[in-house]
DNA sequence: TTGCTGACCGACG
DNA sequence: CCGTCGGCCAGCA
């Protein structure tokens, strides 16, 4: 359409990352897939280090890597914020992990 | 401006 | 099974 409708590859993925509904989780892969990179999941990443450092308000802890592992634990601030955070919306996480990841896994294209 | 790095993923040996 | 490498794109020194 028009110029403005070319969002850069970060701004898509902080629109995804915001329609993940409450209890759910996602991952880099699936991000970018749907972004039309597949390879691109390290960008995906390292806009989330971005939302948080910066003043996006992005839900980054719902977003994990393939294995349901809590990678990125270590950049909100501290070991345990992504852990409380998942088990605060009823996620079971045990060893940074998520039991039930395929129960709570959502795809944005859903 | 060039080059490196990065919360990943899949393939290869 | 485990270690290593390439690919993708954007930000930063």
């Amino acid at each position: 359409m028009n110029t403005s409708c070319n969002q850069s590859f970060f701004e898509k993925v902080y629109a995804v990352v915001e329609l993940i509904p409450y209890g759910r989780v996602t991952s880099y892969g699936a991000i970018a897939e749907y972004l039309g990179s597949r390879g691109s999941a390290r960008m995906v990443g390292w806009a989330m280090n971005k939302s948080i450092t910066g003043k996006h308000n992005v839900p980054a802890h719902r977003v994990v890597n393939r294995n349901g592992m809590l990678t990125g634990k270590y950049h909100f601030g501290g070991p345990d914020i992504m852990r409380q955070l998942l088990e605060n919306e009823g996620i079971k996480i045990e060893d940074d992990i998520i039991q039930n990841f395929e129960e709570v896994f959502w795809d944005p294209s859903m």
